[in-house]
DNA sequence: AATAAGTCCAACCGCAAAGTC
DNA sequence: AGACTTTGCGGTTGGACTTAT
C-alpha cells in the first residue's frame, strides 16, 4: 500500500526559499493567520508543499524569533533540559523564548556535544564516559535526575498515575522535580529575554497559575534545576 | 591563489500522534 | 471502531560558507 504523499509532488518547488516565496507567506500569514497547512500553499498562491511551508514559517519567518548566537545561560539551559528530556527537541525549545527546535537540535549537533564531551560526559545520558556503569548519584551531575528510559518516554506517560505507564520513578532522585503539564496561551512578546528568567523556580502553588510562555508550546515546564531539597 | 577539510544550518523525509468523518 | 487525513516531531542530508594547508 503505501503512504500517500504529502502533496502533489510532481508540482511543488524545493529547496531553498526566495524571497518572492518567503513575502507570500508571510503576507499569506498576517492576512489569515497560520491555519491548514495543506490548503495554504494553494491559497498563498505558492508552489510548495504545507509541511514546507510550516516549517519555513516557525524555523525561519516567525517575527518572535531570536536570531543570532546562543548564550552561556541558554547552553546551560539546554544541557539541563536535554539531560531531563532527552532529544524532545520540542519541548527543549518551549523553554527558550525565540529559539527553534530544529534550531536547538543543530546547536546540539554542532556545538554541545563537543561541549559534553570535552566535559567527559556521555551526550546521551550525561554521566561520566570513564568506568562504571553503576548509578551512583553522589558523583552524577546534578542535571541528571531521571534515568534515559524515562526520559525518553512521552511526558504524558510520565505525569500519570506512575503505575499505569508501567515507569517506576525513583521518588528520592525526583523529590525535587516538579513537571506540570498544561495547555498554554499563546506567546506575547512581553516576556523576560534570558532563560534563567523563563525557567524561575515555582512553588507548588504558584505552578497553579497560568503564567506566559514561549510560543508554540503545548506543554508547560516547570523544572526547578538547582533548587536544593529541603 | 587553489583546494581540501571541516562546520553550520535550512530543508527534506518518514513516522507517529492527533483529529475527523 | 476504524479508516483516512492532517499536523508535528526527530533524524538526516546537501550545499553554502569558513578555515587550514
Amino acid at each position: 500500500m503505501g503512504r500517500s504523499p504529502c502533496c502533489e509532488k510532481a508540482h511543488v518547488n524545493k529547496g531553498a526559499w526566495t524571497k518572492e516565496e518567503d513575502q507570500r507567506l508571510i503576507a499569506y500569514i498576517k492576512a489569515h493567520g497560520e491555519g491548514c497547512w495543506r490548503s495554504l500553499p494553494k491559497a498563498a498562491g505558492l508552489l510548495r508543499c504545507g509541511k514546507s511551508c510550516r516549517l519555513r514559517w516557525i524555523n525561519y519567518l516567525r517575527p518572535d524569533l531570536k536570531r543570532g548566537n546562543f548564550t552561556e545561560e541558554e547552553d546551560e539551559l539546554i544541557i539541563k533540559l536535554h539531560g531531563f528530556l532527552g532529544n524532545k527537541w520540542s519541548l527543549i525549545a518551549g523553554q527558550l523564548p525565540g529559539r527553534t527546535d530544529n534550531e536547538i537540535k543543530n546547536y546540539w549537533n554542532t556545538h554541545i556535544k563537543r561541549k559534553l564531551i570535552s566535559r567527559g560526559l556521555d551526550t546521551k545520558t550525561h554521566r561520566p564516559l570513564t568506568g562504571d556503569t553503576q548509578l551512583n548519584t553522589s558523583t552524577q551531575p546534578q542535571l541528571v535526575t531521571m534515568t534515559t528510559d524515562v526520559a525518553s518516554k512521552p511526558l504524558t506517560d510520565l505525569v500519570d498515575d506512575g503505575h499505569s505507564s508501567g515507569i517506576s520513578i525513583d521518588e528520592d532522585r525526583c523529590l525535587d522535580l516538579n513537571l506540570d503539564l498544561s495547555i498554554s496561551l499563546p506567546y506575547t512578546s512581553s516576556k523576560p529575554s534570558t532563560s534563567s528568567e523563563v525557567l524561575m523556580p515555582l512553588t507548588a502553588a504558584e505552578a497553579g497559575t497560568p503564567t506566559s510562555v514561549p510560543p508554540y508550546t503545548n506543554h508547560l515546564l516547570m523544572l526547578p534545576f538547582g533548587v536544593p531539597k529541603q
